[in-house]
DNA sequence: CGCTTCGTGAAAGTAAGTTTCACCCGTGGC
DNA sequence: GCCACGGGTGAAACTTACTTTCACGAAGCG
C-alpha cells in the first residue's frame, strides 16, 4: 500500500470499548461476535478465560487472540486487564437505560428523553476522550495557515460541515461548503498545495464526500477526515483522520447522536484554531455578534 | 486444604489494597515481600506475570499463589483483575473544569477539548432534566396531528430548524423550513388552525423569528418556541414553550452547547411523533436509508 | 473456470499458573 | 545432645491457559 501515512490511530486513549465499538464494523464477522460480547459487558470478559469466551462466542481461541490483535492488544492477557480497568471506571451504569438500545415500543416520553439525552451526552463525552490532541493539533495547525478550507459533507453530516463553515467564516477564515456535489467538485479541482480540505461522513462510506475529499488531495491539499469509523473508506483519502464515538443506536434517532459528536469535534476544532490568534478572532467575532444586533428586541422580562 | 481461614476474607470491603495492606503484617516473610510490591504499585503488578512477580520479590511462583489464597483470591489471574480494576479507580477524574468556564488562554489542545466536551455534555444533559414531558407532550400531539408544519430559525439555530424539518419529512409529516425571513412570513400568513409553527432561537431575541411566530399565531396555528430563556420575548407569542439548559460560556464557542441542546429537544421531539405511529415511521425511514444505499461505497476494511 | 485471498477452526506448541513434595530450619521434648 | 515435629519455602512436575501453525473451504478476481 504505502499511500496514506495517515495521522490517527494507534492512539485508542479514552475507552477501549469505544474504540472497539468504533472498529466493530472493521472486523470479521467471527471476530465481531467476540466484539459484541466484550463491548456488551466488559467486566463479565474479563473475567472470562480465552475458552471461554471463545466458546460464548461461537467461535475458536484463535479468533479470540485475532480479535485482540485487531484492537491492538498483545494478547488475551491484556485484553483482560485492560477490560478489568475499564470497567471499573465506569462503575456507574445509571439505571436501566441501555447504552445505544432503542427505544422500547411502551415507553413514555419521559423515558424517551432520558435514554436519548443519555445517549447524546455519552457520545460526546466518549468522542472527547477518545480525541488524539495531537491530530487536532496538526489539523488546527493546517487550517490556521491554509489559504482557503474547502467543507464536504452530504445528508445530515452537510449540516455540520455547513457549521463549521460559517464557524471559520466568522473568524475571518476563507472557508466554503457546498450543498451539491458537482460544485464540490469544481472547489476541490481549483485547490492547491497549502490549502485545506475536510470531508465529513458518520460512515465513511458516502461516495460523493469521498470523491470530493479524493479530488482534493490530488491537487496537493491537505485532507481531513472526521467519521465515526476509523477503517472506513474515507480515511483512505485523508492525511489526517479524526473520529467521531456515537454507538449508533439503531435508524431511530436520524443519528442525532453523531451530529452532536461531530458538532463537538468541530468546536474543538474552532476553538483550537481561534485560539492561535485570540485578539484577531475576538475582533471578529465582536463585529459579526454586532452585525445582528439590530435583528434582536429587546432583553428577557423580569418577573413573571 | 482447610486449614486457617487466616482472616475473613470473602468480605475485603473499601478497597482491595488496603485490605490486603491490613493483613501484611498476618502474612510470612516471603508473602509480605509481595504483598509490599502489590500494594506500592497495583497497576505495574497487574501488568506482570506470577514468575515476574515472584522474581521481583525474591521468591517463588508458590510463594505468590500462596499469597493469593491468603488475600481471599482465588488465584494469581483473579489478582490482578482485580488489582488493574483497583489501579483503575484510583486514578479518578481527571481535574476540575469548571462548568461554564471560559478557555484559559495558555490551555493546550488537550485541554480545550475536555472542557468544551464537558459542557456540551453537560447542556444536554441538563437541558433533558429540566424539560418539561407535559409540554412536550403536547407538542407532540400537535404535531402529529397536524396539517402541515412551518420551522422557523435563524443563524445557528436555522441549523436546527432545518435539521428538524428533514427529520420530520423522512417519516412522512409535511414540515417547512425558510432560511429567508420573507418567505418564512409568507408562508406563515397561509397557516391555519391544525397547522404548527415552531419557532427556534437561543437568546429568545431574534425578532425575525419572533414576527413569524407571530404572524403563524394569528393566523390560527398552534406555535411553539425553542429557546434556552423562558423568560425572553419569544414566549409571549408561543402556546408551548421548550427551554433548552445551555449555561453560555461567554459568546466564545458559537454557541455550540446551545446547539446541542436545541438538537437534544428536537430528537426527543421527532421520536415522540415517531413512536406515535410505529409502523409507518419505521417504513418511511427504511425507504430514505435505502434511497441513499447507492451513494455508499464498499464496507470497513479489515485488518490494520 | 481456475486462481488467489481471506476467514476460520483443529491441532500442535509454548508459556503461564498451580500443585506436589522434599528440604531446610528452628523449636521443644526426651 | 539427639530426635521428632511443623511451618515456610522453592524445585520440579503437572495442568491449564494462551499462542502459533496449518490446511480447508468460501468468496472474490481475472
Amino acid at each position: 500500500m504505502a499511500k496514506s501515512p495517515k495521522i490517527s490511530a494507534s492512539h485508542e486513549p479514552g475507552g477501549l470499548i469505544v474504540h472497539i465499538s468504533g472498529l466493530l464494523p472493521s472486523l470479521s464477522p467471527a471476530e465481531q461476535r467476540v466484539a459484541r460480547l466484550v463491548v456488551s459487558d466488559p467486566a463479565a470478559a474479563a473475567r472470562r478465560t480465552i475458552t471461554d469466551l471463545a466458546t460464548a462466542a461461537e467461535t475458536s481461541e484463535a479468533t479470540v487472540i485475532r480479535f485482540c490483535r485487531s484492537v491492538g492488544m498483545d494478547g488475551y492477557p491484556q485484553l483482560r486487564i485492560r477490560l478489568a480497568a475499564e470497567a471499573a471506571r465506569r462503575i456507574e451504569p445509571p439505571d436501566a437505560r441501555v447504552v445505544g438500545g432503542d427505544i422500547p415500543p411502551g415507553a413514555d416520553l419521559a423515558q424517551i428523553i432520558a435514554t436519548i439525552a443519555f445517549n447524546d451526552a455519552r457520545a460526546v463525552e466518549e468522542t472527547a476522550e477518545q480525541l488524539d490532541p495531537a491530530v487536532c493539533e496538526q489539523v488546527v495547525e493546517a487550517i490556521s495557515g491554509a489559504g482557503r478550507i474547502d467543507i464536504y459533507g452530504a445528508g445530515a453530516s452537510g449540516f455540520v460541515a455547513s457549521d463549521f463553515q460559517q464557524k471559520l467564516h466568522r473568524i475571518g477564515r476563507i472557508a466554503f461548503y457546498f450543498p451539491d456535489v458537482h460544485t464540490a467538485l469544481t472547489s476541490a479541482a481549483l485547490l492547491g498545495r497549502g490549502d485545506v480540505a475536510i470531508g465529513i461522513s458518520h460512515t465513511g462510506t458516502t461516495s460523493d464526500v469521498i470523491e470530493v475529499l479524493e479530488q482534493a488531495r490530488t491537487r496537493g491539499a491537505a485532507t481531513v477526515a472526521l467519521t465515526n469509523f476509523p477503517r472506513s473508506p474515507i480515511t483512505d483519502v485523508a492525511d489526517f483522520v479524526l473520529t467521531t464515538a456515537a454507538r449508533e443506536t439503531t435508524y431511530r434517532s436520524g443519528a442525532t447522536a453523531s451530529r452532536l459528536a461531530q458538532l463537538t469535534v468541530v468546536d474543538c476544532l474552532f476553538v483550537g484554531v481561534a485560539a492561535r490568534n485570540r485578539a484577531r478572532a475576538r475582533k471578529a467575532l465582536e463585529a459579526t455578534a454586532e452585525a445582528v444586533q439590530s435583528h434582536r428586541v429587546g432583553a428577557n422580562r423580569r418577573r413573571a
